[in-house]
DNA sequence: CTCCCTGCAAATCCTTTGCATACCC
DNA sequence: GGGTATGCAAAGGATTTGCAGGGAG
């Protein structure tokens, strides 16, 4: 699968400059940011870009399912741009630095029927909780 | 396990009318409530009750590891009394309603070494998603 | 040339905090 | 009676929105 700008025109979706910038932001991460951290490295390539255009730009991408919005720790959202493969993710307690992480087999698989309550179930998702390296020496 | 009442009052916890109409409002439901809607059922049988008492008490109550603090919508928190049976998420994409659920196998077993990262990990939790039966038939 | 994106600032939502008073143990 | 929980109101952080001007297609 190409990268998130070529996705991004492929769909014809209108590219500017902000959003280009944006989306390698989101691309090139190894880490998933928050809204603040995106517009802070974007900030670095476009020192006039705003907050305002970080947060709709993000949210058309999620909207456009070309990126996935993350709540894992309570703080605030973070932006995964990884939609093509099923992975799950790993948090660290401390500092909330969030990874990709890739596991075997299929959750859905670990739900019975009966547990379903009635709904329409389409998706899940793990997230493993700990401490980072960094955090865990500095505790 | 007993309930949450006496739960709190065993770790000699002050009990207050306000915290135990808190309490009892958290352990009475079969969903997970965000802290705005304890305070409306709150506020249903002690009409003078504060939202800042409802915020302090409940972060007393996750501080103490009697409540699991939920972050699984990116709307508000949820609190889960249910602190004594691993269990995992069912969440309506629709409207937000937490249910619990339970799953066969533990998913700790899933997460190869290699994809730890150099985290200590501690616990795993899984997320199902989908539409609830009133959501499915509103869509 | 038109429509939609952008930037700014103000608004909104959720949550936390400071302080004086009330009350549990 | 001492210390701490409460209520009120104001502060705080994250995110959204209204509006006028500017740029992409």
């Amino acid at each position: 699968m190409s990268d998130l700008v070529t996705r991004l025109r492929q769909r014809s979706w209108r590219m500017t400059p902000q959003r280009r910038v944006i989306a390698e932001t989101l691309d090139g991460a190894h880490v998933h940011y928050t809204a603040d951290e995106i517009l802070e490295r974007a900030a670095g390539r476009m020192p006039e870009i705003s907050r305002a255009t970080v947060y709709n730009t993000l949210n058309e991408m999620v909207a456009l399912g070309e990126v996935l919005e993350l709540n894992l720790d309570g703080r605030s959202k973070r932006y995964d741009p990884n939609v093509e493969h099923e992975h799950h993710h790993l948090i660290c307690e401390g500092c909330g630095a969030t990874k990709d992480v890739h596991t075997v087999g299929n959750p859905m698989d670990w739900l019975p029927g009966d547990e379903r309550h009635g709904f329409a179930v389409t998706r899940a998702s793990i997230t493993f909780r700990g401490l980072c390296r960094e955090c865990a020496a500095a505790s």
